[in-house]
DNA sequence: ACCATACATGCAGTCACTGCATGTTTGCAA
DNA sequence: TTGCAAACATGCAGTGACTGCATGTATGGT
């Protein structure tokens, strides 16, 4: 039952984290193609060997926090109340994350300059995010109760998604564009009163 | 301006046809994995060096038809009145393209098998799928008038898509599912009605 | 101190993908 | 028909991500 304290987390922790910053820096200085794993398994001072039981692939390393942004959806998800409905609780659920977003700006925008000019890791990214929406129906459904084959759940999480992602990428491109926060607030609101309108 | 009957044309059309039948049949016997590209370039009567000015992945052989997939939503787009709601005329273009995917159901869930065992080809998928939504919001863009950093077009071209990816994935995965069409239909109709209710 | 297990590492290999050089085919014009 | 230039198929020689396997070494519990 010994977590923590262990030597051999320890330095599997310290090992892994060491790939992720020399590798987010060698990206940055050199860019992604250029700089193999060779270079950074030497600068992180592993063999190149050892990279692989780390990472899966080069591209991992670049969203190596995707699974934590997951869990950090679904806490917040497991939060909410029972009463709410699910659009509110996904709605405030998703502003967490964009808080988090906008105070990591700078790694945020780091990252997506990577993903910007290399299909794969984009890709990459893009499948990361099925999985969150897999996740996140399999908790809508059991959050609303209902059956298997209720396409709703679905629906919901990526509506959900959609709107975040959509948001992230006005904030990251468009000139003059309000905090994160706001846009996915504004988001989740023009969904809710349906969207007849224009 | 001659395009059609040069030879040089007809040959290119017809190497490339004969690279996506002959792969997507060995994908389907030995798998994707299995599968080299010189077996795919041996067994079309080519040379594998040949292969890459036809296709730039691998990948890419799965998703031949998504730059025409992407072609048709445009144009059914186009075809929509000007007065018609963003929103309804994007239900309707959806509407054709599931259409066009029930009568594909075949083709359509054999290539869904592929990419469910193979997470490259998956992520290659989104990634298109990314490059249509930004087709469509500049589409959309011009279509409502809206100045460039507005985030109405880009949340509207996500949310379409959420729920054309949503019912596609439903339609493939869930037992006793209706058709395509009316998932999608559905799907519109209900964020169109709003999201407040669950 | 001892042992079993987890783990880092080395080695040899596969395969997608690329740049470059070369020969062949095609389209066009004289 | 002939001849030329551009387009193109192909071959060659890489590079680098990623894998399976075998082996030694560190770790944690006894």
């Amino acid at each position: 039952m010994a977590e923590p304290t262990g030597r051999r987390e320890q330095n599997k922790r310290e090992r892994r984290r060491r790939l992720e910053d020399v590798a987010l820096e060698l990206f940055e200085r050199e860019g992604f193609d250029k700089t193999t794993i060779e270079q950074i398994a030497s600068e992180a001072e592993l063999a190149p060997r050892t990279f692989f039981s780390y990472f899966a692939t080069k591209d991992d390393l670049v969203l190596a926090d995707y699974s934590e942004r997951l869990d950090r959806i679904l806490t917040e998800l497991e939060q909410r109340p029972e009463d709410e409905s699910a659009w509110d609780a996904l709605r405030a659920s998703f502003a967490a994350v964009a808080a988090d977003y906008e105070s990591e700006h700078d790694r945020i925008r780091r990252r997506f300059t990577i993903m910007a000019s290399n299909p794969s890791v984009f890709a990459r990214s893009l499948h990361l995010q099925a999985g969150w929406e897999q996740a996140l129906t399999q908790r809508l459904t059991t959050r609303l109760g209902t059956r298997a084959d209720d396409p709703a759940p679905r629906l919901l999480a990526a509506t959900a998604l959609a709107v975040m992602r959509a948001s992230l990428q006005h904030w990251l491109t468009a000139p003059h564009t309000p905090a994160l926060p706001a846009l996915v607030q504004s988001g989740f609101d023009q969904l809710a009163s349906g969207l007849g309108t224009h």
